[in-house]
DNA sequence: CCGAATCCGTGACGATACTG
DNA sequence: CAGTATCGTCACGGATTCGG
């Protein structure tokens, strides 16, 4: 009764396909994971998010507030200052994006050891 | 002793970001998601991921082979027969993925409700 | 000054044909 | 059956410029 059972992300046609592709993705990983301390501003979180362009983050903003994930508050200031933060629903996707990116970190040295002996044969 | 802290996908210079931007794709999740239940060969897998290329499928394999997290088995048959499978660190990926593809199955509602009222507006 | 739009190159992705 | 090779397309992503 809760939800459909029928989603499902590897069947081509299914819509939950769609939010996978946004929400798998580095960006939108590193986005939630710093937005989860709380509100930020643009440029707050451009400077967190190392080495992201301004354009990119803008798409990513764009694509997470169209999908409900993050509010976006606009203030009309001198100089313009626009925040943003997670939703109710953007926070319950802040823990699965938060352990996929502690797993890239705690592993790390454990795959640059396979990327070495992959790259040492043949 | 255990590990090292510094590691940190928010700087633009840690490798392990580099291990994110593989992790943290939608090709990858379905791959690991499916290999989660078991050894497959190449050709069920490419039926079980819907939509995936040939192509696709065999470089998503081999980048996820090369980081050491699927192993790769051929057999000298006729026709040629070729397994994969999670390595035990593949597998404990597997957690944090199935848990954002899952996250996109329950919550896809509430995204296409979020897009309808997004694209209505303005 | 900060946030967003424009231009353009690169890389991902898919389709097809071919080989062991 | 399991790839590899080649090509064409297109969205992603970076540098730059614009606007308020």
């Amino acid at each position: 009764m809760p939800q459909q059972p029928d989603w499902n992300v590897l069947v081509s046609t299914c819509p939950s396909r769609t939010s996978l592709a946004r929400i798998a993705n580095k960006w939108t990983a590193m986005v939630v994971v710093v937005l989860g301390r709380g509100t930020l501003r643009f440029g707050d979180l451009r400077t967190a998010v190392e080495g992201i362009s301004g354009k990119v983050l803008t798409e990513t903003l764009r694509d997470l507030e169209r999908d409900g994930l993050v509010a976006r508050h606009v203030y009309a200031e001198m100089p313009p200052r626009v925040e943003y933060e997670l939703t109710t629903l953007g926070r319950t996707l802040h823990t699965p994006l938060l352990a996929l990116s502690r797993w890239a970190e705690e592993h790390i040295a454990e795959v640059l050891e396979a990327r070495d002996a992959y790259d040492a044969r043949d």
